[in-house]
DNA sequence: CTGTCTGTTCCAAAAATCTCGAACAATTGG
DNA sequence: CCAATTGTTCGAGATTTTTGGAACAGACAG
């Protein structure tokens, strides 16, 4: 009973700015968030700039922008979609990832 | 030759996203940079939430805004004149800093 | 010059975060 | 059912960040 097909997603009204501040700090973590700018993303086709950090590492990275609620992981068949949360976000902190993506380019 | 008069202030160019978001990150700096939104303000009328926090650790916590170029630090007579880097912010990352401190009401 | 006030730096301890191997769970294919 | 695939969780060690006391330095008043 380790690995629950539904993890744990914030809802909108609990999202805080730090938590989404601090997740999108790290540059891991901000690409990945640029990644799914574009639409939902499988897990194993949303890469990270070393290609060669186990899964546990990155499985984490996932964990810290779920739990600020930056993206939803959700089960898809034997892997995960991930999607950016962006209407969430757009309707609690109006302007900001957008403001935020645009930045980092 | 311990505390300098004038503190080393990243230049613009030099502020990185990721640097400003973890910056801002913690409730405590970011409600530092709110109160400098109307205007700069002198270290000792600055307040943290809790009143008795150590002036070391307040100094702390200015050290990391201005690292990160949010804010400047300037010796004003005996104290400190504290201001938002709010041009050099505006030119690196458009709209950034607005939308953080809108975020935050 | 002396004492006071303000705030930085240094240092070490505490707390939080990151990293990654190993074990585990669920899905899919044969 | 069995094996391979994908990705989460756990645990321990490493690294970073935070915290606060003590020492220090500049500015100012007397």
């Amino acid at each position: 009973m380790r690995a629950p097909v539904e993890l744990p997603h914030p809802e909108r009204a609990e999202l805080t700015l730090g938590a989404v501040l601090f997740a999108l700090s790290d540059p891991e973590r901000l690409a990945i968030a640029q990644q799914l700018h574009d639409g939902p993303l499988d897990m194993a086709a949303c890469h990270l700039s070393d290609p060669n950090v186990p899964k546990s590492t990155k499985s984490h990275l996932m964990k810290v922008l779920r739990e600020a609620g930056v993206i939803r992981n959700e089960p898809n068949g034997r892997g995960r979609l991930l999607t950016l949360r962006r209407e969430d976000l757009d309707a609690r902190f109006p302007g900001l990832l957008d403001t935020i993506l645009d930045a980092a380019e």
